[in-house]
Formats: structure tokens, C-alpha cells, sequence
DNA sequence: CATAATTGCAACAGCAGCGATGCACTTATG
DNA sequence: CATAAGTGCATCGCTGCTGTTGCAATTATG
């Protein structure tokens, strides 16, 4: 909603903000306190190169987040959360989302302020959220007295403990690891009946 | 293990350490690329004054992790893991860490390198972790089957979620929430049998 | 192919933070 | 109370990052 009024830009240019924001992304997630030139370098671009598509440092930290959001805005909008059935919807939502967000951790993790746009499709993905949960407690999938803003907390801090993959999960395909998160978002940790 | 060779500090240095430390988490956790001088105003001190307390700003960040962690040690200790019911330690552990982890959020989430005294601590709590699981299982009060290190790591991420304090908590006391996130770790959002 | 967009490179000024030092003053401690 | 420890302040040199500009070379595009 802000860069699309410029005029496109060339191929090779985009593909080098592709390259930017990937670098960034891959750079900052290992120490967000990292330079341009380290972002450059990783990008295999000048540092100048940087500064003529993003002209403050923040403005390339905005880009990112807002890039991250629409690609997990797709990743949940894939999972079909109004039409398909809630427990496949939340397997779905859940597989697409550990992938884009093992992809851009950082980017992610950013503190969004208000009124950006990233802030805004991260409501926006939020309130499919609670959609997706409230189908599921039609279902008689969820407690009928469960706080779905508990719940979908609860979600969120599953999805980011899936990520941090303990040595035991290194490999295991995202699938896996969603039927074992909402498994445990369903039922906990306590004996099966 | 680190500091203790030196000589006693004098009443009042101590008090600075103290002032500079809360300050550190205060201004870091707002702002982890906070400078030391607004560390040390935070502190109510002179700069200089950090500086010869802690050598490079990375020493203070050790001491940050090292005070944080043993904080946190001493909050799992004082719910009696080995001892009490498992669902009291489990209780009693979580309120207690979720006091600690509230004052110290940031010291505590930065990243301990292998080797240092908060890493050994950190390591040390996750295996008393492990034990007050077992002997829940042990109770029946979780699934035979159950992978307690996965337990483990969706009982930290419940806890992180719980410090996030959504406006609904705000001002919800600490055994409110406990209780909140150990029913949601044994039970899950599911339904109610 | 002609043109305009894109890029690398080199260089610049500016700035903020770090870590150290010396000195005078205050304060805890035996 | 005498001493030593602790502190504030002013100051220094140094480093590294930022953001900008000009120019020449390359490359996509109609």
C-alpha cells in the first residue's frame, strides 16, 4: 500500500531487493545489531545499493516486516480458515505458517508500531485466528467455556516453541510437527481417556 | 564462581552493582542496543562508574544473564521440586518463576553462550524441570507416553506467553495465571470430559 | 539500438558510543 | 578519626556505522 505507487522497477532491481531482504532477514536474525555493510555483503551488493531502494535503516527494518506479514497472511489465507473443516483448516494453517515463519523468524518477531502496515495484516491474521477457533468450537472441537484469546495465545507461543527445533526434531517435515502441536494445543500433556 | 575471588565490595558499592543491573534490565529490555549511558542514568550513576564495575559492556551483560539466572534457580528451589506434590512444585515452581521471569525478561531470554555460569544454571533448572515431570507422571497426572521433553518445552513456552500479560491480566495475580497454565499444559484447549 | 535505469566504487563528513585516565570530593569501615 | 574505597566529572582518542554524492560502467527494455 506504499511501495505500489512507485513505477516497477526494472527485473534486476527487484531481484535485488529480493536479495536485500533476504539477506537482512538471514544477517539480523543472528544479531540484529549487524551493519549494512554486513546485510550488503551478504547480499552480494554494494552498501550504497542498499541505501537508494531503503533510505533509513528502519525504512529496510519496515520492509522486511511488511514482506514477512503478507507472506504469513498467504501462508494462513492457503489453509482455507472459512472454508475448510476447522481441523483441517488448523493443520493446514499450521504446517504453512511453521514453514514462512521458520523462514523469517526475525522479520517476524519485529515490534510492529500501530499504525504500519505489517501491524495492520497482523490483525488482520489474528482475527482469521479466532475465526478458525470459534468453527473448531462449533465442532465441539474446543471447550465450549475456552477463552479463544487464551487459546489463541497459546497457540502462538506452541507455534514458536515448533520452531526452535531441539535437536530431536532437526529434519522432522512440517507436518509432523503441526499434528503434534495442535495435538497438544487440543488435549495437553495429561493422560488420553 | 566468577566474581567471588575479589575482595568484599563496600556496602555501597554493592548497592551501585544492584542499581546498575535493575537499570541494565529496565533500559535492555526496552531497548536492547541501549547505550551505557542511558544505562547509567537509568542508574542513577555516572558511566564511569559502570565501567569500573564491568570492564567491557559484554561483562555486563554476563552479570545480567549470571544474576538472572541465579534468581531463577533460587524460585524453582524454593517450590521444593524433589519433595513436594508434584501438582504443588508444579504450582508453586510456576508462580515463583513467573515472578522472577516478570522483573527479569530480558536477562533471562538473552542467549547464554555454552560455557558461561548462566548457561550451567539454565541447564541445571531444566533438569530439575525434568524431574518434577516425571514425578507427575508418575502420579498419573500425565500420559504414559508422554515425550517430556517436549512437556518441558511447551511448559516454557507457556510460561513466556503468560508474561506477555494480554490487557485482560493486567493486574491478575500470579497464582491466577499459574493455575490458568498448568490446566492448559495437562489439558489442553479441548473439551471437558 | 538508443535510452534510461541500475549498480559498484571511492570518498566524504558527521556522529555516537566505547573504554580509559586523572583529579578532587565524599563516604564507609576498622 | 584516619585510611582506603568509591564516585562524579571533564576529557581524550579511537573506532565503526551512517547517509550522501559523483562518476563510470553495465544492463534491461521498448
Amino acid at each position: 500500500m506504499s511501495e505500489t505507487t512507485a513505477r516497477p522497477l526494472r527485473a534486476d532491481a527487484e531481484r535485488s531487493v529480493r536479495a536485500i531482504l533476504e539477506a537482512a532477514e538471514r544477517v539480523l536474525s543472528a544479531d540484529p545489531g549487524a551493519s549494512m555493510e554486513q546485510i550488503a555483503t551478504a547480499a552480494g551488493v554494494a552498501r550504497t545499493t542498499i541505501h537508494r531502494r531503503f533510505a533509513h535503516r528502519q525504512a529496510l527494518i519496515e520492509a522486511l516486516a511488511s514482506s514477512a506479514a503478507r507472506q504469513l497472511a498467504q501462508a494462513v489465507e492457503d489453509g482455507r480458515p472459512d472454508t475448510a473443516p476447522p481441523l483441517v483448516a488448523l493443520h493446514r494453517i499450521t504446517a504453512n505458517v511453521l514453514e514462512v515463519k521458520g523462514a523469517w523468524a526475525f522479520a517476524l518477531g519485529l515490534p510492529a508500531d500501530p499504525d504500519s502496515e505489517a501491524a495492520a495484516i497482523h490483525q488482520d491474521i489474528g482475527q482469521r485466528c479466532i475465526t478458525v477457533l470459534e468453527r473448531a468450537r462449533a465442532d465441539k472441537l474446543v471447550d465450549e467455556a475456552a477463552d479463544l484469546h487464551w487459546v489463541r495465545r497459546v497457540y502462538y507461543a506452541l507455534l514458536g516453541e515448533s520452531l526452535h527445533g531441539s535437536p530431536d526434531d532437526a529434519g522432522t517435515d512440517t507436518d509432523t510437527l503441526a499434528a503434534r502441536l495442535i495435538d497438544t494445543l487440543l488435549h495437553g500433556a495429561g493422560p488420553r481417556s
